[in-house]
DNA sequence: ATTATATTAGAACGTTCGTTCTAATGCAAC
DNA sequence: GTTGCATTAGAACGAACGTTCTAATATAAT
């Protein structure tokens, strides 16, 4: 039998929603509501799950990844890692899903800014950039990834990358998104 | 007022659940709940929404993230903007939510391999790995990213940067997880 | 203007929800 | 063994759920 957090959580990661008390009692073996109710007090107070204004239960704790600190100071142990801060990679990477969109990058033209053949940038489009902001545009047709750069007054593309050359628009450069993540799976 | 995808689309964001007919018809301006379960059928033949074994609303393709394909094919006009395929970080990134934490790296001993300082890693603990993976190990009680390579039937570290020396251990190399993906937020 | 079609409002319905009450059971301390 | 406390089962409850029906309204075609 399941405990009613790993119900819960595994309830969720797989219907995206989550579980009624019935459902919660199906998978863990109690019999009754009543003592899921109870139990998921306990779980309310420790901030596993919440409650919202109508009552509804919601996911309190129990995003996908738990957040550490630096690699130098290693794992934790179980009982400090139930207390793991948690987090969505979504709502930590994503401010405004109406205008995020992601992208694969080819070729090397940007890998001294860390970005190699093949990975996955998220961009935003129409986010506010600034000279330096590392940028998705089109330039005289052409779609590019690279930094924005300007020279008295005209704005120009800069790979990272000693073997590529800046790109001068010969007629248009348009910013069409700005990179505000680069995500790299192996 | 907001269309029905817009209303969904936010409160599933804001709440993390999926309204309910009323409140969808609270948030749209219908004034009954009956227009918005046929306003549903819509939006359920198309995939927007779907419904699980039980009757309940979960959610279709309004993952936050919208994927396009190569930089080189820039954005797609609104039209075709539509049928975008939607994909989630998490779902994308996390295959074992039990086994997934995520470090920040300290240093630039992995620029190579684009992994610069402050950049987050998600690292998969117990996770498979092999020479040539990039683990997360403890070597004579210290913690570093590196490659994990193997000399003569031992392992032993390698950076990804000429300015430093491979590790030998000493006394132990325990590899903790695996690095499974790269995240930089800019 | 008239007709046909689609959309919306409102009410009624059976179902399921989560809560709460009581009673039974399990467990630990003494 | 006995007591006290926490946990669980089961039933009952009102509230809210989504569906479906009818009637009214809006929209489009002719």
């Amino acid at each position: 039998m399941r405990t009613v957090k790993q119900a819960i959580a595994y309830f969720y990661d797989k219907h995206k929603r989550m579980p009624t008390f019935s459902e919660i009692a199906e998978m863990t073996g109690y019999k009754s509501k009543s003592a899921v109710s109870y139990a998921l007090d306990g779980l309310i107070k420790e901030g596993f799950v919440k409650k919202d204004a109508k009552g509804n239960l919601i996911p309190g704790r129990l995003d996908p990844v738990r957040v550490l600190g630096l690699v130098e100071a290693g794992f934790p142990s179980p009982a400090e890692e139930e207390l793991s801060d948690t987090m969505s990679l979504d709502d930590y990477l994503i401010e405004n899903r109406e205008a995020t969109f992601m992208l694969k990058v080819k070729g090397d033209s940007m890998v001294e800014a860390g970005i190699h053949d093949g990975d996955m940038i998220l961009v935003e489009r129409g986010g506010k950039y600034r000279e330096g902001s590392i940028v998705v545009a089109e330039v005289d047709g052409e779609w590019t990834v690279k930094y924005l750069r300007k020279s008295k007054g005209k704005a120009f593309l800069e790979p990272a990358n000693q073997e590529y050359d800046p790109i001068y628009p010969k007629d248009s450069l348009v910013v069409a998104a700005v990179v505000k993540a680069v995500i790299r799976k192996y």
